[in-house]
DNA sequence: CGTGTTTTGTATTTTAAAATACAAAATGGA
DNA sequence: TCCATTTTGTATTTTAAAATACAAAACACG
């Protein structure tokens, strides 16, 4: 009962991460949430609480489909484990490609989240979610590893943990240096001789 | 004439630094920056002219004086190119774990100011900072490679900018993961992965 | 000694953004 | 239909931090 929502959560929750994205958690005021979502403000402070707590949701939410998408090229059966990982960086290549044509070179939430104490430092629950992305990125890519040991594509005499830390780094570093403005043609190369030394 | 002053401009920099790396730009207020500083607000107003200009005189300063440490390590001829490389990553692991014993896990202002959106936006000359900063950083690393190469140490199929764009995407990769708290054993073993990747 | 000049300390003003208050609107169910 | 309940729109309050104003202090120089 009562009026009916004039909106969609995930839809607001997707246009802040965007917000966050390209101009940060402290630089977005909510007067610029309310516009990118098209959403009055007392129905932002009404669904969400403050805005902290939307960042917080926001950040959940993208991290969620960030590790779906991940998880589906990782757990992909019919690639080899060097192919999976392979994948996975054209996934990231792909994403911050894209990012670049949309004009907003910014950036990536998780990397900045990271980096840019703020937020972050009020709220346990930032870290929690990061760290817990983290470890599950890790899995996924160390269980790649270890299949890819497996099945030959990928040398046999590292650590799947160490291997997956290295790629995850990896990962990580390219993300900074496309937000420097690197050609994606050169953070391809960049990938590939990351990828090359891990090689069978 | 007139009276002098009683404050160090240059440890005032460090100071206002380490603040801006600690809490951010954004979530550290002038009264800390005066506190940290040991500075009444009118001299910092005085001399800096506003909390803009005091950061980006700061993040100037940070990173003439990290210039200037990769730069040593980065031309000294005694070493070989590969162990110049090792030696550059030894530099970077030993300010990530003394950062950690001090308590401050947080973080490269570097990376974070590359990363976080923010005064960035509003202030052009940050970009023109941290681009002329990369480009200095890939010049040096890149003609380490090539010595490498020379001396025999490392791969001669490799391109000493597309090596150095993988080594210093390596670097900040580490950071990332150095910020998420993996501990230094863990970077070390991550550092060799990569340099492993360019040896001959 | 003073006098001009710069720095320092304190108190105040400005500002901008977060958050709230409250009436109007919109629905489902009795 | 009308009432309870929730959302929406607008206007206001609260807040915290940046920036300024100005008098007192400290020195160099004549």
């Amino acid at each position: 009962m009562g009026r009916p929502r004039e909106f969609d959560e995930a839809a607001v929750l997707d246009a802040s991460a965007k917000q966050f994205r390209v101009r940060g958690f402290a630089d977005t005021s909510t007067e610029q949430l309310c516009e990118a979502a098209g959403v009055k403000r007392s129905s932002l402070y009404n669904t969400f609480i403050s805005k902290d707590e939307l960042f917080i949701r926001s950040l959940e939410r993208h991290i969620s489909v960030a590790l779906d998408a991940q998880k589906a090229i990782l757990t992909e059966n019919a690639l080899s484990g060097c192919e999976r990982l392979a994948a996975l960086f054209d996934l990231i290549l792909e994403e911050e490609g894209s990012a670049r044509k949309k004009g907003h070179a910014a950036g990536c939430m998780i990397v900045a989240s990271r980096m840019a104490p703020g937020i972050g430092d009020r709220e346990p629950r930032v870290q929690r979610i990061l760290d817990r992305f983290m470890d599950r990125q890790l899995s996924l890519v160390a269980e790649a590893v270890a299949s890819g040991r497996l099945d030959g594509s990928l040398r046999n005499d590292l650590s799947p943990r160490d291997a997956a830390l290295m790629i995850v780094s990896a990962i990580s570093g390219i993300r900074v240096l496309s937000q420097s403005g690197t050609g994606v043609s050169s953070l391809r190369k960049v990938a590939d001789l990351h990828l090359d030394s891990l090689r069978a």
